[in-house]
DNA sequence: AATATTATTTAGATTTGTCTAAATTATATT
DNA sequence: AATATAATTTAGACAAATCTAAATAATATT
């Protein structure tokens, strides 16, 4: 299967929007490649075409298990070239997923599989996701929860669900990066935003709009 | 500036065919970049448009020094990348041309200027070729001469001026990589073939056309 | 249920990079 | 110099990926 580079961000991004629902929308799609749903459409047809996604007119986008295979490989390469950047070339966590975007397309089984050993055979990226194996096999991680439900006082920073530069800047002048280790100090029901404390450093508060998208390991 | 994939391999075969000569060949073009005549003349209207080549109907191509400056950073890119995977994911020379054609598109100067610099900075590619810096600055290498043309009866492997995976195949299959000694036994004149001898091994000969495609410095 | 709103698709156009076939220009040969 | 051959360009077409504007279908609201 010959995929163009266009094929493969609309397979990657329908694997990212699918996660448990059913099916992914034309308008979802678009919104997330910043591209028009008329053109997503198009490509619907296409992928379809070639056995990637299941699709009826109207009736929302699926990946079949060949397209979700696919994705999964995409996303593999992605997390990988990440930890590249962050571990080899000492890049911060928050500049490496532009780059990491074009090196993802880099097709060779071996270089993957090569650069996966070269870095230890990572299982998760620097941002806290998990990186599949050479044949498309999950690490079953422990159970993370996001800062906003998670109950414990001590907790770990193992990833963040939204990796917008905005987000990550953030974080990273607070000083918040993978492992840290955070007490939670109060949480403010009115705005359900969280005041808590990293080591050696004093409190501040964090909104729930930030608080959602930090996933923890409860200590 | 902002160049598509299929535009820099363009300013990428003008500059490696250009070496020397005043002016390159539409035909010429076409053939190193396995295209058609005419897809080069739409191409070459591109270039001049966007100031990268000198170009006048039925006159040749040439750079500007822009379209010179952009070649020699591919060109970097494309050798750094050669580098990174034959000394630190461990591919043979003879295999890492391909991904690293795919690499070299990924533009981001400070990833080429990290990668240099995890590499130790390195002045030459596993082929034996220089790498410019990030200036676009070659550091002058000693001397290379062609192994047909050079004199002397020690020699030391310094590079092939051909990346065709059938040389680098034969020159594997036979032994030869970069640095590996050669004393020359005896020059054949009916068929300017060689024959050769390396440390520890029988002699052997090669063809004119293989001797002229390796490039050697006197010890 | 009728209507308004939103989502999706179609139709037709555009850009990029390519092609083939025909026309033109340059170069080589007699 | 005339003619043959080779190189190059033009004209017109195509596929991929996108777009806008209009049409249609699904969903929500009254």
């Amino acid at each position: 299967m010959n995929l163009t580079v266009a094929e493969e961000n609309y397979i990657k991004s329908i694997y990212k929007l699918q996660d448990g629902q059913a099916v992914v929308s034309t308008n979802a799609i678009a919104y997330d490649l910043d591209t028009k749903p008329a053109s997503v459409t198009d490509m619907a047809k296409k992928l379809k075409e070639k056995k990637l996604i299941d699709y009826e007119k109207y009736q929302g986008i699926s990946l079949t298990p060949e397209g979700k295979r696919i994705a999964i490989q995409i996303v593999r390469r992605h997390r990988l070239w990440e930890c590249f950047l962050v571990d080899k070339l000492s890049f911060s966590w928050d500049e490496v997923h532009e780059i990491a975007e074009e090196l993802e397309h880099v097709r060779s089984e071996k270089l993957i599989n090569r650069l996966s050993e070269f870095l230890g055979n990572p299982t998760t990226d620097p941002h806290g996701d998990p990186i599949p194996d050479a044949q498309g096999k999950f690490s079953k991680n422990k159970q993370l929860v996001s800062l906003d439900k998670a109950t414990a006082r001590r907790l770990e920073v193992a990833g963040v669900s939204d990796q917008s530069s905005s987000l990550l800047e953030f974080l990273n002048a607070k000083g918040i990066k993978l492992g840290t280790q955070i007490d939670v100090i109060e949480r403010y029901e009115f705005d359900n935003s969280v005041e808590i404390k990293i080591r050696n450093q004093s409190a501040f508060t964090i909104s729930e709009q930030v608080s959602k998208n930090i996933m923890v390991k409860i200590l």
